[in-house]
DNA sequence: TTGCTCCTCACGTCACGTGAGGTGGC
DNA sequence: TTGCTCCTCACGTCACGTGAGGTGGC
């Protein structure tokens, strides 16, 4: 049986090792690291000196890593935990669909919360200090403006 | 001469190593470290295995560079030279309080500026990441309760 | 004087950078 | 077939961590 003829799979280009460093802002070298410890799953089943390949997902995977290592200062351990707790959740989730008891779906639902919030609690704590710099180089700003001005006025 | 009663000179408490690591959220080892490669001055004088001491100017300078390093994840590089070229600024500024012309003044005015407002737009970078970190959490999150509810009320 | 913190090497580690020499795929 | 990008070691680097063995100051 062929797909239906009214929605017709996307061709899924593969993309090379350099092409996912470009779109994500980092290295090949990188990418390679991150598979080497497990961050990243192998990409492709591939023999001893063959091309790495991948898909979208992989990049919107990676895109998040590095989004959270940078904006979170997170170790790669970290980020580790961080995926392997989640990934563990999606496939419970998957598993249990339609299936299982209520209250296990509810308990696997609650703690996806905890993580999110303290995901949430991370994410406010940064903010509040990137807002307290700004407001100190604002100040700043003002100052030196003023003192700008005054040597205009007085010349 | 000593100095006027009225105004008594406050002991300035003299700080150890390990205090000033506790008080920045650091260790003695990144002290040693950036002092090693400049990044902070040589804590007072002292002979080959004599201790370290510091004073509340060493610990604000101290807090600084910790927040620039990790809230704008700035390198140990670019942190030195951003502190250098602050530092010479400042200088200058002191130099030629009253007397230089206000021509030099206002160009080390302008520079100051220039420079305040680089930092400025790391800073909003960052926030606006930030921002939309937290607008897909909270929209994960708000998904999830949205389950827990229907769960509920399904039992 | 006894503890504690400090000192200086110096090797280890994390997260990659940077070649060296070689093979794969449009 | 020619380039280009990719491949796997493997050593280098940045920013510290972690002892080892010893001395300084309240």
């Amino acid at each position: 049986v062929s797909p239906p003829a009214s929605a017709p799979i996307p061709p899924e280009r593969l993309l090379r090792i350099g092409e996912v460093a470009q779109l994500t802002g980092t290295t090949p070298r990188t990418i390679r690291y991150y598979e080497e410890i497990g961050l990243l799953p192998e990409a492709g089943d591939r023999g001893h000196g063959r091309h790495r390949a991948y898909d979208e997902a992989d990049v919107e995977r990676l895109r998040e890593i590095v989004r959270l290592k940078e904006l979170l200062g997170l170790t790669l351990e970290q980020l580790k935990q961080l995926l392997e707790a989640e990934e563990a959740r999606a496939g419970l989730r998957r598993e249990w669909q339609h299936a299982e008891a209520t209250e296990d779906r509810r308990r696997i639902l609650e703690e996806s919360l905890g993580h999110i919030d303290a995901q949430l609690a991370l994410v406010e704590d940064r903010r509040r200090e990137l807002e307290r710099l700004h407001g100190e180089l604002r100040d700043r700003r003002h100052r030196v403006r003023t003192r700008l001005r005054t040597l205009k006025a007085g010349s």
